[in-house]
Formats: C-alpha cells, sequence, structure tokens
DNA sequence: CGGAGTAACGAGCGATCGTTAAGTACCATG
DNA sequence: CATGGTACTTAACGATCGCTCGTTACTCCG
C-alpha cells in the first residue's frame, strides 16, 4: 500500500487524518480530497466508496496493531507477567506511534455497516480474549493477586487505549519511558507479586 | 428542563440518544425530530439550532456530573484516600448511570465550534485537576506510594470513564458491587498503604 | 504506430443537509 | 369575545452530500 501510486497513499494518509480529527460521519469525500491534493473522483478509482475506504482503513489499523501483538508475545516468554509486559508495551507504542489509527479503532465502530461489524467485532474479542487469558492464568499461578481480573484487565486496556488521546511524541516523556510506566501501572493493576522471592509474608489474607 | 413542555424533553432526550449513538456530526436534525416524535422545525423554537442544541446537552451532562463531584467532595473528610474514594464513586456511578450524556461528554468536544470550546476545556480542566491535586496531596503524604502520580491519574480516569462503554446497568454486577471494584481498583493503581490500621476492609491487607 | 491499461479529471446527478419563513391550533387573560 | 403568547406545523430555500459519468493524459507492450 504504501509502494502503490502517490495519489493512493495521499489519499488514505487524508482519510486517516480526517476520520480521526472529525469523525466519520462528519467527513466528507471531498474534505478528504482536498487533504491528499487530488479531485473527488480519483477516491472512487481505488474504493467503491466512502464506506469502502473506512473499511480499509479500519482493516489495515488492525492488522498492524494484532500484529505488533503477536510479535511481541512471540518474543515473551511463559511468565504472565512476562507476556502481560509484552501487549501492554506492544499497546502503548502502538497507541503512542499511530494516534490516528489508534483513535479511529477505538472510536468509529459504529460507523460501520453491518456487513463489516461482525468481523470486526469477532477480531476485537479476540484482541480482548489475549489480555483475558493472560491475566487469569497469571492468577491462577498466584502471581496476580487482583481480586477481580476482568476489572483489572478493562482497566489495563483503557489506560493504554488513552495514551492516543494525550500522548505527543516528541514531547517531554519519551517512548520508553512511556512503555515502561505503563508497563509498571499495569503490573500494579493486577497485584503482581513474584513468586520467588519467599521474604513477602504481608499478603494473602 | 423536565417540567417544561413535553416536546422539548422529548427533543433533548431523542437528541441526547443520537448524539451518543451515531455521533454529532452524523445525526441528522430530521433524526432527531423523528425520534422525539415533532417536526425538524420544533427544534428551532427551543434551539438556535444543531450546534446550539449540542452545547444545551454537553452543559446539562458536565453540570450533571461536576455538581455529583462536588456533592461527594463535600461529604469525604480531609483524607487523600477518602477523598479519592468518593470522585470515582462519583465518576463511575455517573458514567454507569449517564451513559448517553457520558459517552458525548467523552468523545463530541471535536464537534464544538471554537467559540464554545474554550469554556468546555477549562471546565474539563478544572475536573482533571481534581483529581490532581488529591493524588498529589496522598504522595506527598506518603499514603499513595505511585511513582508516576500523573500517570496513575490518567489510568484512574480512563478506567472510569471506559465504564460508560460497557456497563449495562440491571446486569449481572451491580452498580454498587461496581463502584466497590473501581474504588478498590483505583486505590491499587496509585498503590495506597494506610499509615494507621484503618478498619479498611475492601483493600487487602 | 496502435491499442490496452493505469491514474486520474471536471461536470453534474438526485438526495439530504441545516435553516428559515409563514401559518395554525390552543390556551389564558382582559 | 378579541388578543397575545405558547407550542408547534408544513413548505421550501440554498448548500452540500455521496456517487456516477464521460473524458483525458500518460505509460507500456507488440
Amino acid at each position: 500500500m504504501s509502494t502503490r501510486p502517490p495519489g493512493h497513499a495521499a489519499i488514505v494518509r487524508a482519510a486517516r487524518a480526517e476520520f480521526a480529527e472529525r469523525g466519520y460521519g462528519a467527513t466528507s469525500i471531498r474534505d478528504i480530497a482536498q487533504r491528499a491534493g487530488v479531485s473527488l473522483s480519483a477516491l472512487y478509482y481505488y474504493y467503491k466508496g466512502k464506506q469502502d475506504l473506512l473499511v480499509a482503513i479500519l482493516d489495515d489499523a488492525q492488522d498492524a496493531y494484532f500484529s505488533s501483538c503477536e510479535q511481541a508475545l512471540a518474543e515473551a516468554g511463559e511468565d504472565p507477567a512476562e507476556q502481560l509486559e509484552a501487549l501492554v508495551e506492544a499497546t502503548v507504542r502502538y497507541r503512542s506511534t499511530h494516534a490516528s489509527k489508534s483513535n479511529i479503532l477505538l472510536s468509529e465502530e459504529r460507523s460501520l455497516e453491518p456487513e463489516h461489524l461482525e468481523r470486526y467485532r469477532a477480531d476485537n474479542a479476540r484482541s480482548t480474549r489475549r489480555f483475558r487469558d493472560i491475566i487469569e492464568r497469571g492468577v491462577q499461578d498466584g502471581l496476580f493477586l487482583t481480586p477481580y481480573p476482568d476489572d483489572a484487565r478493562r482497566a489495563v486496556i483503557a489506560m493504554c487505549n488513552a495514551v492516543a488521546q494525550w500522548y505527543e511524541p516528541g514531547g517531554a516523556l519519551s517512548e520508553d519511558d512511556l512503555v515502561e510506566r505503563y508497563v509498571s501501572l499495569a503490573l500494579t493493576a493486577v497485584e503482581y507479586r513474584p513468586r520467588a522471592p519467599r521474604r513477602a509474608s504481608r499478603t494473602q489474607a
């Protein structure tokens, strides 16, 4: 998609920016075309219509996120804490470096027509399950002490997602530091207590 | 606003529902009028236009949230933990019982025209400051051990806000239980460690 | 040199958009 | 019983919407 004709890339870039800023429903294809520096009918050379463009952008954004998670998990070991770290890192990095994609992904589900909605929801559910399974296993292994695994999961996901709404690359906080903080916050949220050092006796009520 | 003519209340209710479901930009005033069971021009009897209606809905939603926070804080004592509890409880209750208002509040800032944006942002900033000041004081008092107060604050706010997107009243989880869990999660996020043995039993240790 | 395919363009279609103007039914008051 | 405000209505305006049409410029291949 990047090595394609320059017009195509410009259209996708412009559409992503407009959808992220104004929302799908408030964006006209003329807005997109103007931002991309092409005529409005150029859009119809590459896509069947506005909805088709949204679907393509959503698919691309979802693929990018999922493959990033997949890779992070592949490099992580068996330890649930390590896996949660990997997932949080992948998510935070994605939200911070691809803010437009993230914000569209997180807010334009409602703009999808019914025929595309099911697949989109199913894919998102797989992603949620990733978090859920890891946290559940951490709880079973006695590594995560949270009494509310489901709510801890939602909290971790919500706080990572919110990064896309406020973080500015190149600001005072580096991406690596950001990741470190959110990994730490996530482990705190699930109440991670490493097994090895036996000196901890305050836990387990 | 509730004791006004029935048409007015119906319009506001319909507009809230439509804005929350489809978004401001994707909602037409005809959609709103039809849902309210009035003609589209009835809207112009009460409001100057679509934007004016959004502003009224946003103002009402903001007032409801802020006054709820104010009341909760007034009933809380001086203890930062108690104050954070009060703020989280007020926020979670608001998000869970006024999902439409919440979701509009959380996503339609971008639909505000410049002249209304400044006041809206300023009011929201006051709300954020509430959380920030309480957490900062908790850290200074040595009650909150989090090394990242700003990020913990963002995490707490984000997880509370997300409630509006998934919680269903009347479901398996009661509102009181929901509040209890999120208060607990928030105290965990700021790494609350009570100085003296409080009678608290919902937090571990 | 002559198609074939690619990558667009400007003009315009019907539908829908936010908004306005002018009118109407219904009270309550004087 | 006339008058004035309240609470709407129907009809229509110009602008903009997503989308289609017919055309054009430019390559590459034989």
